[in-house]
RNA sequence: GCCACUGUAGCUCAGCCUGGUAGAGCGUCUGAUUCGUAAUCAGAAGGCCGUGGGUCCGAAUCCCAUCAGUGGCUCCA
């Protein structure tokens, strides 16, 4: 389905003869479509003569198709040495042609274009029937077809554009303290200079990924090893890279993560609503807005249209909300989606493992503000939402994560005081990326970063600010008044891609084994939260009445015919937070022995009743599941090695 | 997207340099074992050597292309 280039029929189509002489005479108009003419024949020597066909779908792309064309036929001048073209139209290369308006105008377009280049153009009439005489030099390169795809042209186009503006995106980099101070920080041998990090390596670490580019990574990122053997998630070699696999008890954790956090912005005041995947490039509001971003996006056909594929939930949530009737009364108004998928064809080079997808799950949820003041109101109640989803992740907030604001220079110095309080709410330094000049929609963003082990960082969060798109998606509220004016819209993602949630958790347990400590997920995010051992096949039964007794959380029973050794080998490595022998002494004394991950070799015999306590606590109020697979070990099948 | 490296059994890898019958451990299956806190024993099955071309009497091995993965660069709405 996903297919960069247009089907072969919507191309414009050129021969391109180097010729000795090519003479043409008109012999009849065709009726209502034939231009006028000067002469009823002329001739041209030793040039390029050019048969041009314009498609049905070029029509749509004008512009691009005229200087693919110049660019082809210019360089094809410039190898045979040539500075003579002729251009003459010749509607027999294609079975579906533009209309004949529509091949003048860009045929003219064409000779305009290639005259005012350096090449000497002529061009034989539009409408006319003619005789030609026509002969070929007959070198290697004297007959040549070339195939303008309009949709190619169009994507390069917008590339250019895009990848200019961000070239010139010329940004100062700072920390700034919790005393408002504003530290410039430079680069020296990639180390970062000019800010007394006392000691938060991370927060080093993380300017020294954004500013120094200094890369410590060796090999791959430990996490890409555990989403494999804990059976979360794998590559797919029959999708497209950057589209994973998620296996039962991968499906399971980014199901109860999108639960959660889904049950948090709703609790919030996020409208949870649903829109499209895919959406017209032609519709003129999202048109503009793609302009200002590179073209990394998945495109397909439909049989009618040509369609992209969501990066976000702003043009379903925008779109709605140009539609719906509002006043200043009800807002900020809150929309919500968790996304299921948003696509951006990320850089093959950029996709490793769960850092970075092309088809990612992201909560998105706008705010419809009705003006700075609310906007930055209504930021920093996100803001402490933000930071109780990422804390019930269990990321600890402000030490693994690190804040970067990035503002423009303009919006900072009129609004220093918000930019210092977000600091102080945040609880370190932060880091500050200062642009002179406004490039995207907003003024303002900020996010959350985990570093891993290896110094690479990865957004997880995000809020902005955009002062743009209210107005480009002619979304509009009324005010106290009576007028009509256009929102600043906050656009959240309080989490992050639940991907990439999933692979911080993960290298954050890596980061821990590395302390000696025994890497773990949060109980309340592990698939099995208990795993019950019997010794012998006597104490399956009772195996079966204490998972039922303990049935508020998620117990298996690992029955399998192995040593009890090897048994417990297997729980571990499946990072299984309790793991209980179930034998002899356990039958008579009804108490368990249970083994807990996460402490040193603990061992405790308890009561069902402390094992259910010790549990609620670790579970907290948090999300709970059934066990996503078979209660009986030996009833699983196994997806990896 | 660019440069480099990698691709052999379900998994981890050896074999490739120097072309000539495809190997190990784990896992799976079968049998035995009913076991007390990180690997019980024995046997068997399992391979278009990523894919497509080429060179050669002969290719896992050499060459080209392509797909996938990894690192670096670039990039990250």
């Amino acid at each position: 389905m996903v297919n960069f280039d247009h089907p072969d029929s919507d191309r414009m189509k050129l021969l391109l003869i180097h010729s000795d002489r090519m003479e043409y005479r008109v012999t009849k108009a065709i009726k209502g479509i034939a231009e006028d003419v000067e002469t009823e024949t002329d001739s041209m020597e030793d040039c390029l003569v050019v048969f041009c066909t314009v498609e049905k779908s070029d029509v749509k792309f004008k512009d691009e198709v005229v200087s693919g064309c110049l660019r082809e036929i210019t360089s094809v001048a410039a190898t045979l040495k040539t500075e003579k073209v002729m251009l003459y139209p010749y509607a027999h290369l294609s079975s579906d042609l533009g209309t004949p308006g529509d091949a003048k105008e860009i045929m003219r377009a064409l000779e305009a274009a290639l005259s005012g280049s350096a090449l000497e153009t002529k061009r034989s009439p539009f409408g006319w029937y003619k005789s030609f005489d026509l002969n070929c030099k007959g070198h290697p390169l004297s007959e040549l077809s070339r195939e303008i795809r309009p949709w190619t042209e169009k994507k390069k186009a917008e590339e250019s554009k895009a990848l200019g503006s961000e070239k010139k995106a010329r940004s100062s980099w700072y920390v700034l303290d919790l005393e408002g101070e504003l530290h410039p920080v430079r680069v020296e041998k990639n180390k970062v200079k000019g800010f007394d990090f006392k000691g938060d390596t991370q927060l080093r670490k993380f300017l020294e990924y954004e500013i120094s580019k200094s890369r410590t990574a060796k090999g791959e990122p430990p996490h890409v090893k555990y989403m494999r053997s804990l059976e979360i998630a794998d590559y797919e070699p029959g999708s497209d890279p950057g589209n994973m696999r998620f296996y039962p008890k991968g499906r399971f954790i980014k199901s109860l993560l999108e639960q959660y956090v889904t049950s948090e912005v709703k609790a919030y005041g996020g409208m949870e609503i649903e829109s499209p995947i895919m959406y017209d490039f032609e519709h003129p509001s999202l048109k503009s807005y793609l302009d200002r971003f590179p073209a990394r996006q998945y495109t397909i056909d439909t049989p009618d249209k040509r369609v992209f594929l969501r990066f976000a939930a702003c043009f379903g949530q925008f779109l709605m909300a140009h539609d719906a009737t509002f006043s200043y009364k009800q807002m900020p108004v809150r929309l919500y989606e968790m996304t299921r998928y948003s696509f951006r064809v990320e850089q093959r080079g950029e996709l490793t493992g769960l850092r970075r997808l092309r088809s990612f799950t992201m909560p998105d949820c706008h705010a419809l503000c009705v003006d700075m003041d609310a906007a930055k109101a209504e930021m920093m109640v996100r803001f402490n939402l933000s930071r109780k989803i990422l804390t019930q992740m269990d990321f600890r907030i402000p030490e693994e994560l690190q804040m970067a604001v990035r503002v423009t220079r303009d919006f900072y110095e009129n609004n220093t005081e918000f930019v210092v309080n977000m600091a102080r709410e945040y609880g370190k330094p932060i880091v500050v990326e200062m642009w002179d000049d406004q490039f995207f929609y907003f003024v303002l963003k900020y996010e959350w970063n985990f570093v891993d082990g290896q110094g690479k960082a990865s957004a997880l969060n995000t809020d902005q600010i955009d002062v743009e798109n209210g107005e480009r998606y002619g979304i509009t509220f009324t005010d106290k008044d009576g007028e009509n004016r256009h929102p600043l819209i906050l656009h959240l993602s309080p989490s992050g891609a639940i991907e990439r949630n999933i692979y911080a958790l993960l290298e954050k347990a890596y980061l821990e084994s590395m302390k000696g400590l025994p890497p773990t997920l949060p109980f309340w995010l592990s698939p099995t939260q208990l795993r019950l051992i019997p010794v012998s096949d006597e104490q399956l039964d009772l195996c079966k009445e204490l998972a039922d007794r303990l049935g508020e959380f998620r117990v298996d029973i690992d029955d399998t015919d192995r040593t009890v050794g090897r048994r417990i080998r297997d729980s571990e490595k499946e990072w299984i937070p309790f793991t209980a022998v179930i034998g002899d002494r356990e039958a008579e004394s009804g108490n368990l022995t249970v083994r807990i991950r996460n402490r040193e070799k603990a061992q405790r015999e308890m009561a069902v009743e402390e094992l259910l306590e010790e549990m609620g606590r670790s579970q907290g109020t948090m999300q709970r599941s059934p066990l996503p697979l078979p209660r009986l070990v030996s009833a699983r099948p196994k997806f990896v090695g």
